[in-house]
DNA sequence: ATTAATGCAAACGGTTTGCACTACT
DNA sequence: AGTAGTGCAAACCGTTTGCATTAAT
C-alpha cells in the first residue's frame, strides 16, 4: 500500500544533496519501505530486504534507517516485545491498536484520539505524538474467542 | 518510597497459598521492589538485588518477576530502548507519558484515559490495556526549551 | 520426600560496532 | 581520487532456557 509515491522519488536527490549516496542496497530498503502500511520492526525490514536481495545484511539496513531518520523520512518508536518500530512519516496521521493476543493491528484515526491528546496538552503541557501512539489490548475477536 | 506496605507482608502467604515458596532470593527482590517508586527495568532490579546480595542471578530475578506478575503484584510494559519496565500493581492503574526528548516519564491516571478506552471498546470492541499504555510525545519542559 | 526454586552457563533475538574492502560521486 | 557505504564477524544488552543441584514445604 503505497502512501505517497512522490516522496520516494525524491529520496536519491535528498541524499546526494547532503553528500550521501544512492546505492542498490538503499534502493532495496526504500522499495520495501514504500510498500509498508503502518509500522514495521527493524527485523521485518531486514527480512523484507532479504526477500528481494538475499545478500542483505542487518548492519546496512539499520545504518540506512539511521540516515533516513535524519532525513525525516522514517521515524521509530518502541513496540510490544521491545522491538524498534519504524514508520513512514509524516502521512501516518493515526495511532494504532495492537492486540496482545493475536498481534493484529488496526488504525485509530487522529480524531478518535484527539480528545485525549487535547486533555493531556491542556493539563500537563504534554504534546502527544499521535503517530507514535500504539495502544495495546485485546481485540474483539480474541475477546469473543475467550 | 513505599506505596502500600501492607501488600508486601501478604506476599509470602499468597505464594504459599499457591504451593509456591518464599525464599531468601524472593525476599531480596521484594525488598527492592518495595522501595521502587514508579517504574524499574528488569536490569535495574537485577542491579538493585545485587547491591543487597551480590550473588543474585538474572534468571532468578526474571523468574520471580514472572510469578509476581501472575499474582498481579507487578506488571510490565515496554519503555524506550525496548526495555521491560516493571511497575508495582495494582496501584499501577495508570498509563504513562514519556517524553521523546528528555525521556522523563509521568503517570496518567486511569480516569484520564478512560473516555478513550470506553470509546474504543464501544466502537471497535477493543479492550484497551491501560496499564500497558505508553504515550510518547514532548513534555512541557522540552516544549518550552525549544 | 516432594517438587519448587536456584545457579550456572549457554543461547537467544534484535541491534550495534570495528575494520578492511568496495563502489558511488 | 576521495570518502561514503558495504559486508563480515564479532560484540552487545537485556532477557530466556536447560539442566543438574539445592532447599522450602
Amino acid at each position: 500500500m503505497l502512501r505517497s509515491p512522490e516522496r520516494w522519488s525524491e529520496v536519491p536527490a535528498r541524499l546526494r544533496a547532503r553528500g550521501l549516496r544512492w546505492t542498490p542496497q538503499r534502493r532495496v530498503l526504500l522499495d520495501v519501505l514504500a510498500r509498508v502500511d503502518g509500522h514495521v520492526t527493524g527485523a521485518e525490514l531486514v527480512e523484507g530486504c532479504r526477500a528481494v536481495d538475499p545478500s542483505t545484511t542487518p548492519s546496512t539496513v539499520y545504518r540506512t534507517l539511521d540516515v533516513l531518520q535524519e532525513l525525516g523520512i522514517v521515524s521509530h518508536s518502541h513496540g510490544p516485545g521491545g522491538r524498534q518500530e519504524f514508520h513512514v512519516g509524516p502521512t501516518a496521521d493515526h495511532a494504532h491498536l495492537v492486540c496482545g493476543s493475536c498481534g493484529r493491528r488496526q488504525e485509530l484515526a487522529r480524531h478518535e484520539v484527539q480528545p485525549l491528546a487535547d486533555e493531556v496538552l491542556l493539563r500537563r503541557g504534554f504534546d502527544v505524538d499521535i503517530e507514535h501512539l500504539t495502544i495495546e489490548g485485546r481485540c474483539a475477536g480474541c475477546r469473543a474467542a475467550g
